[in-house]
DNA sequence: TCTGGGGTCCTAGGACCC
DNA sequence: TCTGGGGTCCTAGGACCC
């Protein structure tokens, strides 16, 4: 029998306990035991993770901040440290691939591992998902859960099943690791009684639409046909959930996933009125998207821009350019162009700008050295100064930070504004 | 009670080409 | 004079995920 065999349970969905909740207690003990909420407190922030404490009164990620506060008055509320996470989940990435190089990481806290190949090597499936979860604890002093499964779709309910509960007095343990399977009917056995919204993939939305056929368990998803699924919910969506329903799942772990798009957004505290500070930050977000695309090594043709009213309807244009671009002047440009035909009247509470269509970035003529020796003259076109002018700009970020240079326009009273990512990656911070 | 920021994927219509 | 179908690209919107 070959241990590689896609019918054994050998795919793992490993799942941080309340992540950044975590980080931050681990980092300060004096916060152990407490209602912890890591988020934004200004009054359009949100909830980002909640310790188990703080979860007792209900309070969950994504949960406006407003809300949280009077559910859990005496919560603890801690600022997000958004590149600390990032240090951290690149630690947790290292202990994956310890296990294997199969590793599809889904989001800062969260991996499929195919360990299918590593069973010779490393044992069952169940035994690797427990010694990884010990090393993770070891290594990094944080709690995991891991669901083991054949298809991903049931591994990532595995984990959901692994995790702790919420007391007021902290995490009642769970299992740690659950495996689903093995077996079909073991599989359908554990699947078929879940609430439809547990499945992923399935909204709010979806959830509405399926309640109309009486369906509110993936038991009462899988009885529906399949064109009855199509007719309501489209193509993909439905053929995928009828799939899923009967726990087929045919989605293999794909490691390092190109990126599709590159963008920023901000939510401000105020709403913007005035066009020339709409235009300002079109600017400050292009130098973002910019001066991430150039160091990523990558352009793009699509120019999205996003723009949110007070009234919260959000709508977006876009424009693709023939040749793709990493340089924040000419993005701003076609980000302004695109903004001319948006009404503004109504204020702006979010605007958010993206490059997609992504791909090689363009042949640079010069770098700052060469065009230094060459006397400051590079390229000598509009577009060749630009390219020098990020070089430059780049080269200066390295050695002296983000913030040490930018474009003259976004100098104000209170010096330039920088936009990094992570930051109000919560909510604006002022009421 | 008033909703963040970073993404992915799907759909649908129109343009354009063969 | 009326009438093709398919494929690809672009734009806009929507659902969903963490």
């Amino acid at each position: 029998m070959d241990p590689g065999a896609s019918d054994g349970a050998s795919i793992l969905h490993v799942d941080m306990d309340a992540f950044f909740a975590s980080v931050e207690i681990r980092d300060d003990p004096s916060l152990a035991g407490k209602p912890v909420v890591v988020g934004g407190k200004g009054g359009r922030g949100v909830v980002a993770a909640a310790s188990y404490e703080a979860r007792a009164y209900g309070v969950h990620s994504a949960m406006p901040s407003s809300r949280a506060k009077r559910l859990c008055p005496q919560a603890v509320w801690v600022d997000g440290h958004y590149d600390r996470y990032v240090e951290v989940s690149a630690e947790l990435h290292q202990l994956f691939h310890e296990v294997t190089p199969l590793v599809e990481g889904i989001s800062i806290d969260e991996a499929f591992l195919d360990v299918s190949g590593a069973r010779r090597l490393l044992g069952e499936p169940v035994d690797i998902a427990h010694r990884l979860r010990a090393r993770i604890r070891e290594v990094l002093d944080l709690g995991a859960s891991v669901g083991v499964a054949r298809v991903k779709m049931l591994a990532k309910l595995g984990s959901e099943a692994a995790k702790p509960g919420a007391s007021p007095h902290g995490p009642v343990p769970g299992p740690g690791v659950f495996v689903v399977g093995p077996g079909r009917e073991a599989e359908l056995a554990f699947l078929h009684p879940l609430p439809i919204r547990a499945v992923w993939g399935v909204g709010p939305a979806t959830a509405k639409r399926l309640e109309r056929y009486g369906v509110e368990t993936v038991g009462d998803l899988a009885r529906l046909t399949p064109e009855v699924l199509v007719g309501s919910l489209g193509q993909a969506v439905g053929r995928h959930l009828h799939d899923l329903a009967w726990a087929r799942d045919p989605r293999p772990v794909v490691p390092d996933q190109a990126v599709k798009s590159v963008g920023h957004e901000e939510t401000y505290a105020r709403d913007l009125t005035d066009p020339s500070i709409v235009n300002r930050e079109a600017l400050r977000l292009s130098d973002a998207v910019a001066t991430r695309l150039r160091r990523a090594a990558i352009a793009g043709r699509t120019v999205t821009v996003k723009v949110r009213y007070p009234d919260f309807t959000t709508f977006t244009r876009s424009k693709t350019l023939p040749d793709a671009t990493d340089v924040a002047a000419e993005i701003a440009e076609v980000a302004r162009a695109l903004l001319d035909t948006v009404d503004l009247d109504p204020g702006v509470r979010l605007l958010g700008i993206s490059l997609s269509q992504l791909g090689p970035p363009p042949v640079r003529q010069l770098t700052l050295d060469d065009a230094m020796a060459e006397g400051g003259r590079g390229r000598g076109d509009a577009d060749g100064v630009r390219a020098d002018v990020a070089q430059a700009v780049d080269d200066i970020r390295r050695k002296f930070g983000d913030r040490a240079v930018g474009p003259a326009a976004l100098t104000t009273a209170d010096g330039l504004r920088i936009k990094r990512k992570g930051d109000t990656q919560w909510g604006p911070t002022e009421p």
